[in-house]
DNA sequence: CATTATTCTGGTAACGGTTCCATCCTAGAA
DNA sequence: TTCTAGGATGGAACCGTTACCAGAATAATG
C-alpha cells in the first residue's frame, strides 16, 4: 500500500449538504457569504462543515471563476542571491494578498524561458511576473504577447506589451561609482558584466560611459566585455585583462554572477583587491560588508524590488493600467577602491 | 480597458470539435493518445487543433484527474544560499518531469508554516517537500498527518509520518571540523547554531560532543549556543562569548545564518579570522573560497540535496514506499584554522 | 384579509475536460 | 451468406464548485 492509496475519500460540498440536510447551493451560498441565508442554515451548515472537516477545493473553484490566485515567477536562477531576495519578499507580499508564487528558473535559455511561459498559460496562473534572460528574442516577445495575462517585467524595457514593469536606475549608482574611480586618477578601468540585450547591461553601461565623457576622457573600449552574466565569462574575461601588460588599474563587475567570476580570477592570479587593483561590485553579495577587504558597491535593494513587483501585478489584477517603478541604486566607497594605481 | 479585459474568449474542446465536424470525446480521445482512433479522426483533430490555437486547460484536466502536477515547497527563508541552491535543483528535476513547484517562506514561524501546508493541501498539489522549522510542534505533526500526500523533509526526524526524507549526515563533517581543532591544541571551542528542535543541530552537536569525548576531553559546555539559526542570534551570542576573559580560542558556526551572524561579530570586535581566532562554518557560503582568508568549512551538496528530495517525491508519485535518502559532509581545512593560539 | 415584496431555499446549468457506455460499422470467421 | 468480434464514434455522466432561476415561505402593505 503506497501513501497514495491512503487517500481517504475527499469531503466535498455534497457530503456537507447531505450531512446538513440541505440543497449544495445552500452551502455554496453559506460558505461563500451570501445575504440570502438564515441563521439557521448558517448554524446546521457550519456544524456540518466542522464535523467533516471540510475545505473548498481550490481547484474546482478555480474552475468555476477562472482566476487560480497563483502567479508565475521565472527567473534565471533562484540561486543568484539577488534573485533569492526578490523572490522572497515577492512571495511574501503575494501570499499576503492570497496569491501563490509558481517558481520557475529559465536556467539562462530562452527556450526554457518560453517553454515555462507556455505551461504557466495552461496552468491559468492569474499574472506573470519575470525576469527575462533576453529582450531581443522575437519568439519570446511573440510568446508573451499570446499570454494575455497580467505580466511584470524586472529590469526590462520591451515596447509595446503592456506589461508594468520594475526599473532599476543603475546609471546613477553606476557613474557614481566611475566617477569615484577616475576622481581617485583612474583611467584604465575595466567593466566586466552580461551581454547588452537587456536593459540592465545598457543602463549600467551608459553610466560608465557618461562618467568618462562629462570629464573629457575616452571610454577604454578595451576594457570592456559586455557578453554574459555567468560567473564563467567573467572569469575568462577577467583573466584575460589582468594578465595583459599593461593591464586596467581598477576593475567594475556588473551582477552577482560576474563579480563571483572575477573574484576566482584575482584569487587565481594573486592580485589582492584594494591593494594590487581598486574593485567595485555591482549588486552586493550578502557578507561584502565583513569581507577583507570590504568590497565597494552598487547597491539596490532586492527586498523592495520583489515587493514592488508583487504590489505593480496586484494593481494590475484589480484592473489598474501597467505602471512602472523605479529602484534607486547607490554606490558606497570601502577599501576595495583603494590601491590599483 | 485593463490588461484583464483583453482575454479573448479561451479556445476549448467544444471549439475544437465544432470546427472539425466531430463529438468532443472524440476530439478528447484524440488528444490523450487514446488507441481507437481513426487516421481521418486524427487528421481532422489535428487540423482544428493547430487552426484555433487550442491547448487543453491544466486546471479541468486536473479537476478530473485529481492530479495536479503541482508540487508544494516550504522552507524557511529561499534567500538561505544553502535553501536557494536545494530549491534550484529541486525545481530542475521536478520540471523535468512534468511537475510545477509552488514555492512558500514559512519565515521561521510555525504558525505560517501551517497555513502554508494547509492551502497546498487545498491547492490539491500532489505532493510536498518540506524544510520543517521545528520538529517539535504537536500541531504541525497534526497538520502533516492531515496532508494525505506524499511527503518529502529535508533534514529533518519525525516518527510515525510514512514520509521520505533527505538526511544529511552532518555527524562525520562536525566530528571531523572539531577533532581536527583538537589536534590543533583548541580546547576552548565555541559552537553557535540553532536550537536542538530539529535533527541540523542535534546531529551536528553528536558530532561536536564526540569528538571531545573520544580523545577523553570535556565538552565546554559553556562555549555552546544552541538557540536560533538566524544571524541576529549568533551575532549576538559570538559577541557575547568572544568579550568574556579568558574568551574561546576557536569558533564553530552551523547554518548560514549563524555563519553570517558570527562574521559580523567578529568584523565588530576586530578579531581577525586566522590569526586571532580558528574559524570553521558549517555550510558554505557561495564565496568562501576567495574569502580572505579562505574559510574551512564542513561542506554539504546542496544542489544534491534538492535533486534527490524531487527524486523522492517522483518515487512516491509512483507509488513506491517512503525512503530516505544520505547525503555525505566533508571538512575542509583552510587558513581560517591557523591561529588562534 | 388579500395582495405584493422580501427573504430564503432547492434544482440545475455551467466551468473544460475525461471516461464509460451504447451504437454503428466493417472485416474476418464459420 | 450470416454471425460475431472489435474498431470507431457520439452521447452523457462526472470531477467540485458557483450562479442563475423559480418557487416556497415569510413579512410588509393596503
Amino acid at each position: 500500500m503506497s501513501s497514495r492509496d491512503i487517500e481517504g475519500e475527499q469531503v466535498t460540498i455534497r457530503h456537507v449538504a447531505a450531512r446538513a440536510g440541505v440543497a449544495l447551493s445552500s452551502v455554496s451560498r453559506t460558505l461563500t457569504g451570501h445575504p440570502d441565508v438564515s441563521p439557521a442554515m448558517r448554524q446546521k451548515v457550519e456544524e456540518a462543515v466542522q464535523a467533516l472537516g471540510y475545505e473548498p477545493d481550490l481547484l474546482a473553484q478555480s474552475l468555476r471563476s477562472g482566476t487560480t490566485r497563483n502567479i508565475g515567477f521565472i527567473i534565471r536562477d533562484i540561486a543568484n542571491p539577488l534573485f533569492a531576495l526578490v523572490a522572497r519578499a515577492c512571495e511574501q507580499e503575494l501570499r499576503r494578498n492570497g496569491y501563490s508564487m509558481i517558481l520557475m528558473n529559465s536556467d539562462g535559455s530562452v527556450e526554457t524561458e518560453s517553454k515555462n511561459l507556455l505551461l504557466l498559460r495552461r496552468r491559468r496562473v492569474d499574472g506573470v511576473i519575470a525576469s527575462l534572460v533576453a529582450e531581443d528574442s522575437p519568439y519570446i516577445k511573440k510568446t508573451i504577447l499570446s499570454l494575455r495575462r497580467p505580466l511584470v517585467l524586472l529590469d526590462r524595457e520591451m515596447k509595446d506589451l503592456n506589461a508594468s514593469a520594475v526599473i532599476t536606475d543603475h546609471y546613477t549608482g553606476v557613474y557614481e561609482a566611475t566617477a569615484h574611480l577616475i576622481s581617485l586618477g583612474h583611467q584604465e578601468i575595466a567593466f566586466v558584466t552580461g551581454a547588452e540585450n537587456v536593459y540592465t547591461t545598457r543602463d549600467r553601461l551608459r553610466g560608465y560611459k557618461a562618467a568618462f565623457s562629462d570629464t573629457g576622457r575616452d571610454v577604454p573600449e578595451k576594457w570592456m566585455a559586455l557578453g554574459g552574466f555567468d560567473a564563467e565569462y567573467a572569469l575568462i574575461h577577467t583573466r584575460n585583462f589582468l594578465s595583459k601588460s599593461p593591464r586596467p588599474t581598477a576593475l567594475i563587475t556588473g551582477g552577482i554572477g560576474s563579480t563571483a567570476g572575477a573574484l576566482r580570477a584575482l584569487n587565481e592570479l594573486g592580485l589582492q583587491i584594494g591593494k594590487d587593483i581598486a574593485f567595485i561590485a555591482i549588486d552586493e553579495w550578502p557578507l561584502f560588508d565583513v569581507f577583507m577587504p570590504p568590497i565597494s558597491s552598487v547597491y539596490r535593494d532586492a527586498k523592495a524590488m520583489g515587493g514592488e513587483a508583487a504590489h505593480l501585478m496586484l494593481e494590475m489584477l484589480n484592473g489598474k493600467e501597467p505602471s512602472e517603478s523605479v529602484i534607486e541604486t547607490k554606490f558606497t566607497a570601502r577599501s576595495s577602491t583603494d590601491g590599483g594605481l
